[in-house]
DNA sequence: CTCCGTGCAAACGATTTGCACTATG
DNA sequence: CATAGTGCAAATCGTTTGCACGGAG
């Protein structure tokens, strides 16, 4: 099975690009909509999922209810927003972890792994102040 | 808001200890169910809700579609099968990780961080042997 | 002209919620 | 006896899928 490249697939990728956040489908789907009216929340999911699997994006899987899309596909970390759920990027020294022979004891066989920082983001604190003030 | 202790609390509770897996709200349920078949599902979900809230159990947010519980509530990381989406624990040493210094680099104030390996559990491995063999 | 991709609506799985009832403290 | 907790069903949220049609190669 080959990929074609339709418009909603070209804008898809070209959107998730250009926005340097790590977008949600519906996110994702508000924005291609301002310009592809008519396209489909299928659509945007499907095209999602294919382009993971194929490699050209990367698939997200961390803390809170939706899945999260990456144009990056190198090795890195993420720091998510426990307040507005928000992700950036991170860049831990990845040979620290020696995550594998861990792995190796339980008797697992590792595929991977990943480093999860939880906080609050810069934007969030400023509004808890405000809050505070009240 | 003060908790009362319930039956079905208690239920809970106990098979979360008994059990040294990291159940999800759906699994608990069945196990619960067949010694307190009347019980729901809701106040499964309610109660690992509200306790994990109050600190006394923790609810994992780790890769998969549902979230798992632990009763160990001290800080530890977890491997996940990529194949069954068991959950096992892991023991890092905690120190290894700087993470606090990425997260302020990033503006961001911190408030945990988690490791997540990703590998495939002993059992399925083996499943997977056999299939190739076949 | 083939068959991958689309839009739509319906289906799905996990979780949450409104409501009237129950039972703990 | 006040009010936290329950069971049930319906609602919700994010995501997936079946189907007939449309368009890329």
């Amino acid at each position: 099975m080959q990929l074609r490249m339709t418009n909603q697939r070209e804008m898809i990728l070209r959107e998730l690009k250009k926005s340097k956040r790590h977008l949600s489908a519906d996110e994702l789907y508000d924005i291609v909509k301002k310009v592809m009216p008519r396209i489909s929340l299928a659509t945007v999911y499907r095209n999602l999922e294919i382009l993971s699997e194929k490699g050209v994006i990367r698939k997200l899987e961390i803390s809170g209810r939706q899945k999260r899309f990456d144009f990056d596909v190198s090795d890195h970390d993420h720091i998510y927003c426990a307040m507005c759920h928000k992700v950036d990027n991170l860049n831990i020294e990845r040979k620290n972890v020696n995550s594998e022979q861990l792995g190796v004891e339980a008797g697992y066989s590792i595929t991977g792994y990943r480093v999860e920082v939880i906080g609050i983001c810069p934007e969030c604190q400023k509004k808890e102040k405000i809050k505070e003030k009240k």
